[in-house]
Parts: structure tokens; C-alpha cells; sequence
DNA sequence: GTTCTGTCCGTGATGCCGCC
DNA sequence: GGCGGCATCACGGACAGAAC
């Protein structure tokens, strides 16, 4: 079927809009189905500058359109007036008007106008679109290949930036105990790391210098536990120095160690508490004990949120949310980690996400997001503004109210009733 | 300060209805 | 049948307020 693609006289027509008219003419365009193209294209929203009341306009006209218009010669071109979809979600009609132009631009859809712009479609008694007006889809068909690539690509950029963030914290924390174990190269090595982390670098090149920095570190400190071990040989009871972490091996990691390494040891309800991010310590004096006594109270509610809430709850609670940001919540470093995606899969801002990190602390935080998310994905029209929702989840955290686990538990319970149904 | 959203106003095309 | 009036739907521009 090869049909101009009709643009209203009345609409003022840009170069994005134009390019996905053309894609729309398309032949030989590749079968794919609602549900494989629903899930990239929600996947692929945050690169293609989607998100928002957008994505919620877009996850409606993704529903409302038809599986067999996917394959084959079928076009997938959804009818449906912006009063509507006004009601949906619970917006202006000259909101969805901006909206609908957005995904148009975005070049996953194109405009199929009426002369009059009225958007209806009429089909054959095979149920083919024999004349259809409204959103056509025809250019997501046209780019899945290419959307592929570009999520793929997305998700692998991603994760090496999380890879190299965590790199620099681990090597920097080595650095750090080193330079207490070595009081004697601690200023060269806290000024060249320093230096390090100054630099306006990536982070992986930021996490490449770390590490040769810190192999430098270790090649000190084994030359030094062997000058030891010489002039101590015979000797009974050497304490080896050759851990970079030496006496005070309890205190410095109380202090330094990843939460992420202590929470993946365990997977039951304790794991919360070990998440703290801030953790209780003895008073150390008076100009300390301010600030800690702020961090305290975030930890707290951090453990409030998180004491009924092991990691394998929120993995079988949240499956969707897993899929949609190709990440299995195995231990809380995959939630965290996933946490900027999801974030920007629920349109929350930074400040927002930034906000709610620093009244529950980042894994509590990150387990409401996966809450928000999971919700939003199953039924978008309930949770109208999920951004708004995971405001209102991490109040009710700071009030006390929010119980956490009997939504998960009802997510869970749920789902595995989709499941068996 | 920027972005998002809602409101108001004007334009264009068509369909429906009543009147001549 | 032709005409005029009205309603409907969709759009864009401008502006103001809210949210971030």
C-alpha cells in the first residue's frame, strides 16, 4: 500500500515532520509486532527526547493501535481526537496538540490528515485500513532496525559510564586508605588523584588514570612488605602491611566500603538496614556531630522505607520495569544503577530525582522509582503524572506513611495473576 | 532562567439544518 | 439547489503562570 501521506494545509510544517511523511510513504517496510515495537519505543523514549505527558500520549496511541496493522501491508495509523486524549491524561487539548507534534518530529510517526484534519479510519471487511486518517505509524516500522541500534547502544553507553563512576569511587577509596597506611606518599598521592578528578576528562578515562594510579599504590606497597618482611624475618607475629586497609581494617570500611558489595551479600530483609547510606557512627566530637546527626535522619528513613523491602521483592514485584530497562534487579547496585533510566522513563527531573535522594537517601529513592515506574508501565492512566506520584511516595516516606513492601507485594501478587491468567 | 502547561483568540474546512 | 448560519474539529500564535 503506497499512499501519499497527506499533511493539512493548516499545519505548519517542519523539516522533522516532512522526513517522517517521506519515511511514512515507505514500501518493503519490516514486520515487527505491537508489543516488541511498544516496548522499543518506550525503551528508546528518553533518546529520542520523549518523555512526560508526551510518553503518556505516546503509550496511548501505541494501545490503540491495531497488532495486525504491524505486519505485512498493514499500516498502523491511530484515530483518536486530542479531546480525548485530553481526557486521558488529564491535559489541555493544546497540550496533546505540542505532544502529538513531538512524537511526529521525534520521526516515529507522521501526520495522515483529513482535508478537514478530522482523524477516522475505515477498513475493509478483512479489517485492513482502507482509508485512514489520524497518527501513522508507518516511520517507527520504517526505523526499527535503526531504533534498535540506537537503544542498544544507549543502554551499553550507559552502563560504562555507571562502570566507570563506580571504578573511580573504588579506586579512590584505595587511594585513600593507602594514603593512611602510607602517611609518607599520602600528600603526592591524594594531590596526583586529586588532580585526577579535577581534570576535565570522561570518567572512564577519569577511572583509567585511577587504576594506574592505584597499581602504582600497590607496586609502594609491595615493595614495602617486603623490605618489611627482611628486616623482620624470624620475627613472630608480623602483621603484614601489604593490605591497603592495614589496623584499622573495621573502622576504614565502616567508612568507605560500596553499600552496593554489603547489600548483594544478602537478600533478605536486613539488606535494608546494611543500605543506610549514612550509617550511625560514635560521636567524634563536636563539629562533626551536626552533619552526621542530618545524615542520620535520612538513614533512618531510608531504613524505615527499606525494612520489609528485600531486593528479591522488588524483582519479582517489578518485572515490567525490569524489562522495559533491560536490567534484572539482582542485587541494589542494579537498582541504583537502573535509577537514572527509570528516571527518565517517568519524566522525573534531576532536581526532582536530586530532591528525593537527599530526603530518603539513593536506594530507598531508587526503590520508589522502580515502584513508580512498575505502576505507571501496567496502568499509565492511572498514575496520570508519575513524576508527581514519586513526589508524593517519598513525602509520605519522610512522614512515615509509606509502606513500600504492601505495594510490592501487591505488584508481585498481581503480576504472577497476569502471568498464570 | 528555562521549560511546560493552560487559556484565549483567530483561521480553515466540512457537515448539518433551516430558509428562500 | 443555493445560500447563510452554526457547530465541530484541528491547528498555530501569543501570553501568563507554575514547576523545575
Amino acid at each position: 500500500m503506497t499512499e501519499a501521506t497527506a499533511i493539512a494545509s493548516f499545519r505548519r510544517v517542519s523539516p522533522a515532520i516532512l522526513a517522517s511523511a517521506r519515511m511514512a510513504m515507505a514500501n518493503d517496510i519490516p514486520d515487527t509486532s505491537k508489543s516488541e515495537i511498544s516496548l522499543l519505543l518506550k525503551k528508546a523514549a528518553p533518546i529520542l527526547g520523549i518523555d512526560g505527558t508526551t510518553y503518556h500520549v505516546l503509550d496511548i496511541l501505541l494501545g490503540l493501535s491495531r497488532g495486525d496493522d504491524w505486519k505485512g501491508a498493514g499500516r498502523p495509523i491511530v484515530a483518536i481526537s486530542n479531546a480525548k486524549l485530553a481526557e486521558y491524561t488529564l491535559r489541555s487539548e493544546r497540550t496533546v496538540t505540542r505532544c502529538l507534534r513531538r512524537i511526529v518530529e521525534a520521526g516515529i510517526a507522521a501526520y495522515r490528515d483529513s482535508p478537514t484534519g478530522r482523524r477516522f479510519v475505515y477498513r475493509d471487511n478483512d479489517g485492513m485500513v482502507a482509508s485512514g486518517f489520524g497518527l501513522d505509524f508507518t516511520p517507527a516500522r520504517v526505523r526499527l532496525a535503526e531504533i534498535k541500534e540506537s537503544v542498544d547502544n544507549y543502554q551499553r553507553e550507559l552502563k560504562a559510564s555507571q562502570d566507570a563512576r563506580r571504578a573511580v569511587t573504588r579506586f579512590s577509596r584505595a587511594i585513600i586508605d593507602a594514603c593512611e597506611a602510607f602517611p609518607e606518599k599520602a600528600d603526592s598521592w591524594r594531590c596526583a588523584a586529586q588532580a585526577i578528578m579535577e581534570m576535565t576528562v570522561s570518567r572512564a578515562e577519569q577511572a583509567s588514570r585511577l587504576e594506574s594510579l592505584h597499581s602504582e599504590v600497590l607496586e609502594y606497597a609491595e615493595s614495602r612488605f617486603d623490605q618489611h618482611n627482611m628486616s623482620c624475618a624470624g620475627d613472630i607475629g608480623v602483621t603484614s602491611i601489604i593490605n591497603t586497609t592495614p589496623k584499622n581494617l573495621s573502622d576504614s570500611n565502616e567508612r568507605t566500603r560500596s553499600h552496593e558489595r554489603d547489600i548483594k551479600k544478602t537478600d533478605d530483609g536486613s539488606a535494608a538496614e546494611m543500605a543506610y547510606e549514612n550509617k550511625p557512627e560514635a560521636a567524634v566530637g563536636d563539629t562533626q556531630s551536626r552533619p552526621r546527626q542530618a545524615e542520620k535522619t535520612v538513614g533512618d528513613i531510608q531504613g524505615a522505607v527499606l525494612a520489609a523491602v528485600p531486593v528479591g521483592l522488588l524483582q519479582v514485584g517489578c518485572r515490567a520495569a525490569q524489562e522495559c530497562v533491560s536490567v534484572e534487579f539482582d542485587g541494589w547496585s542494579d537498582v541504583v544503577g537502573a535509577a537514572e533510566m527509570m528516571r527518565r522513563m517517568i519524566g522525573l527531573s534531576e532536581a526532582a530525582w536530586a530532591d528525593g535522594v537527599g530526603r530518603v537517601g539513593r536506594y530507598a529513592a531508587s526503590a520508589i522509582l522502580a515502584t513508580v515506574l512498575e505502576k505507571s508501565l501496567r496502568d499509565p492512566e492511572l498514575i496520570a503524572k508519575p513524576g508527581g506520584y514519586f513526589r508524593a511516595m517519598v513525602d509520605r516516606a519522610v512522614d512515615g506513611s509509606l509502606h513500600l513492601s504492601k505495594s510490592l507485594y501487591g505488584l508481585a501478587e498481581s503480576g504472577m495473576n497476569t502471568r498464570n491468567g
